[in-house]
DNA sequence: GAGTTTGAAACT
DNA sequence: CAGTTTCAAACTC
């Protein structure tokens, strides 16, 4: 090792003094005299890949956010936004990076830092460095397939199909290169496309190296899903984005018009610029079209690049990382009134290595930052209330992925809904507005409001309440409040509850759970968690054995979902909505202390219910128990069930033996924060029928990973658990603990496969 | 729309 | 922890 890496040192050094007479290597060199510790880091980097120490759990994002800090750390004393920061590093590769767009700089960072090794080194030594690039991506490959675990899921069937086309492209890559430099990369989309696999192949590569530091094969699936979709998206918008696909992808997709028009200009620059003699022309183009690419796609706006972990090793990581973190400093932006830690968090998070953590995707409510509650989950009702935010919102919902990440709280997808986690910060998918809102790619507020909702929304009458109530179930509607008595600063308030504000279409009476109050709401949020940490987690959890089983059985059984604390009936039988677990379309459990139990669900005893006819509630309400099996089996049906809400008419649909219920939870002792996922509505999942993919992604990964104990961890933990990124994003409450870790691990390697699919599909 | 029922949340 | 009260949703008429 030390051999090799010595030559590199030397090879470096030598590249360097090429430059030396270069004005910019030279203003360079003043403004960092660390220019020979580069090589170091490089090295380093290298060998950090080697520290398997680490929980596999961290070992993807944490090893990378931890390089990137480094790395940072380092440009951030000057300007980030300017190209000194990227020519910095530039230097090493090219220096010709320097005249690209500043926008470009963070990428072509990372692009060196990553590819380090192999295009790095070959600007210094071409000839060798042809070879070598090639061998790495096939080294590179070769280790995605034989990656342990590989338990290769439908994602991987993308991935291969791309490492695929690397196989093809890799030994072009070259040529391509210099083709491109000729036309101009970005000349025609034909070529930008081919730009782009061999970005992904490199990223996929990046990938899996991480994979093999993490042992975790699932990371790589994922991220080589949502690179490929970027990519495409990137390239051309082809049909709608995927709905559940994170944020990364909407940004990705809204900034790709402008990104190609800038590209173009870029590419001239480039060109212009790209003079560089010798030998590292063509390895310069390519990592530089690899930039523009993954610029293009990640295309954030600069100010977000502060926040950026830049990564570095691999750039897939990296992208979805400045996806997530782009939400993060949007958020920053709109949401500056937004909870304090939120924000300290976030910014905090430009320098460390928690950055990637940010992926924050939860925080929707950026737009109208004062939408958003800080310690609660997504507030979609701040995006509703800014129409133009809409689809920014959205992306951020599902990116949590932030999930997301989404969403959570502590810290779940802060991670969904969360409490104040992440949980804000992820996806807040899990609550009902927020599936209303991601709903096919259309905000469900919007939807409500543009359906007439707006009609009502004065209207307090609790008929048309229901009526909304009853379309939200068909997720044509999202669920509103009518408190009156409450200031809708209590947990009876269902807007409250699921951790976001009343908007105009509740009925609430004096309401305090307004952006204008959000102290007040968020002081109150506080007492209750005190009281009870797992006030805003998720009512109904599906445990990650329950989840096996299911899967085992035909994947589906819903019926791994049971209501956290389980029901009290006395009267209802647990055959109506009176019942928390039949609302949450789950069975009853030995959680529950309910009389007669007849859920149809699930019965308390174990007896499986079935959806008998004869059930007293069937009776009734036929029709509404239908429906409820049709969105059971919608949602099942479709792809992977991502959703919360969806995951608990999943478990409606099929209902389980008793022998799945899950132990109950000592939920007050429990100390875990709330999780975001409870803070985002999960908690009346029978409600939102309708989700998106992504919402139910990430539910169905913090539920399959949440073991009991961690089910009643915070909201927040989950939004941790939920963004990849967030990983080291530290809860708002600091509830969450190691048991957040873990599930955030979970969460990664479950969406994994829930965004192959998606792609696919394009 | 008014009133009742119900059970979770809150309080003691 | 148990009992009681409060509250708002769910439900009925």
């Amino acid at each position: 090792m030390d051999t090799p890496e010595r030559s590199k040192n030397s090879q470096i050094t030598a590249s360097i003094d090429k430059f030396e007479d270069s004005p910019v290597f030279n203003f360079l060199n003043n403004l960092s005299p660390i220019k020979p510790v580069k090589s170091i880091h490089i090295t380093h980097t290298i060998n950090a890949l080697s520290f398997a120490s680490l929980p596999s759990v961290f070992s993807s994002p944490h090893l990378s956010s931890l390089k990137e800090s480094r790395f940072l750390r380092r440009h951030q004393l000057p300007d980030p936004s300017k190209p000194e920061f990227a020519s910095d590093d530039a230097s090493i590769v090219d220096t010709s990076k320097e005249t690209i767009g500043a926008s470009y700089e963070l990428v072509e960072h990372r692009t060196n830092f990553d590819q380090l090794n192999s295009i790095g080194q070959v600007a210094d030594e071409p000839s060798f460095e042809c070879s070598k690039l090639d061998v790495e991506f096939e080294q590179n490959f070769n280790y995605d397939c034989c990656s342990p675990g590989s338990s290769l899921k439908p994602s991987c069937g993308l991935k291969t199909k791309h490492m695929a086309e690397y196989a093809c492209t890799s030994s072009a890559l070259i040529p391509f290169a210099q083709e491109s430099s000729q036309r101009g990369l970005f000349g025609s989309e034909v070529d930008l496309d081919r730009v782009s696999q061999i970005d992904q192949n490199k990223e996929a590569t990046g990938c899996d190296w991480k994979s093999l530091i993490s042992d975790d094969p699932d990371q790589l699936i994922f991220e080589s899903p949502n690179d490929t979709e970027s990519f495409k998206k990137s390239v051309g918008p082809g049909k709608g984005l995927y709905p559940s696909i994170s944020n990364d992808m909407q940004n990705t997709y809204s900034f790709c018009g402008a990104g190609s028009g800038e590209k173009a200009e870029e590419e001239d620059e480039t060109e212009n610029v790209c003079t560089q003699p010798g030998e590292g022309n063509e390895l310069k183009e390519i990592a530089e079209t690899h930039d523009i690419i993954s610029g293009s796609s990640l295309r954030i706006p600069i100010e977000e690049v502060d926040n950026e972990p830049v990564s570095g090793l691999y750039r897939g990581m990296r992208r979805r990382c400045l996806v997530f973190e782009m939400v993060g400093s949007r958020q920053k932006r709109f949401e500056e009134n937004s909870v304090s830690d939120y924000s300290a968090f976030l910014q905090s998070d430009g320098n460390t290595p928690n950055s990637n953590d940010q992926l924050l995707p939860t925080k929707t409510g950026n737009d109208s930052s004062k939408c958003v509650l800080p310690g609660i989950g997504l507030h979609l009702n701040a995006l509703a209330t800014t129409p133009k935010d809409y689809k920014f919102v959205k992306h951020e919902a599902l990116g949590s992925g932030r999930l997301l990440i989404g969403p959570s709280p502590n810290a779940n997808f802060q991670p969904l809904s969360t409490g104040q986690e992440l949980l804000n910060n992820t996806l807040v998918v899990n609550s009902e507005r927020e599936i209303c809102a991601v709903e096919n790619g259309v905000l469900a507020e919007d939807a409500c409001q543009a359906s007439g909702y707006n009609e009502e929304i004065n209207q307090n009458s609790p008929k048309k309440k229901r009526r909304r109530l009853e379309q939200a179930g068909n997720g044509e509607a999202c669920k509103r409040c009518n408190c009156k008595k409450s200031k809708c600063l209590k947990l009876y308030c269902e807007c409250f509850a699921a951790g976001v504000y009343c908007v105009e279409p509740c009925a609430c009476i004096d309401c305090f759970n307004k952006p204008v109050h959000e102290d007040t709401v968020l002081a109150t949020r506080k007492q209750i968690e005190s009281r009870n940490p797992l006030a805003f987690a998720p009512k109904v959890i599906r445990s990650s054995d329950y989840l096996s089983e299911a899967r085992d059985e035909s994947s589906k059984t819903p019926a791994s979902a049971r209501h956290k604390r389980g029901c009290n009936c006395k009267k209802s039988g647990c055959l109506k909505k009176y019942c928390e677990c039949y609302q949450g379309g789950v069975g009853c459990s030995i959680n529950c202390r309910c009389e007669g139990c007849k859920n149809a669900f699930g019965r308390k005893d174990g007896t499986e219910a079935e959806f008998e006819e004869d059930e007293t509630y069937t009776t009734e309400k036929g029709i509404e128990k239908s429906a409820i099996q049709n969105d059971l089996e919608q949602n099942l049906d479709s792809v992977p069930p991502a959703t919360p809400l969806s995951l608990g008419r999943q478990t409606i649909q099929h209902p389980f033996s008793s022998k799945n219920k899950l132990p109950r939870p000592s939920f007050p002792s429990i100390s875990s924060s709330s999780g975001l996922y409870a803070s985002h509505g999960f908690g009346k999942p029978g409600l939102f029928q309708s989700s998106t993919r992504f919402d139910k992604h990430l539910e169905t990964v913090l539920e399959d990973e949440m073991p009991d104990f961690l089910q009643a961890s915070s909201p927040n933990s989950c939004i941790k658990t939920s963004s990849p990124n967030s990983k080291r994003v530290s809860p708002p409450h600091s509830v969450g603990t190691s048991p957040s870790m873990r599930s955030s691990r979970k969460l990664i390697l479950q969406s994994i496969p829930s965004f192959p699919s998606l792609t696919p599909n394009h």
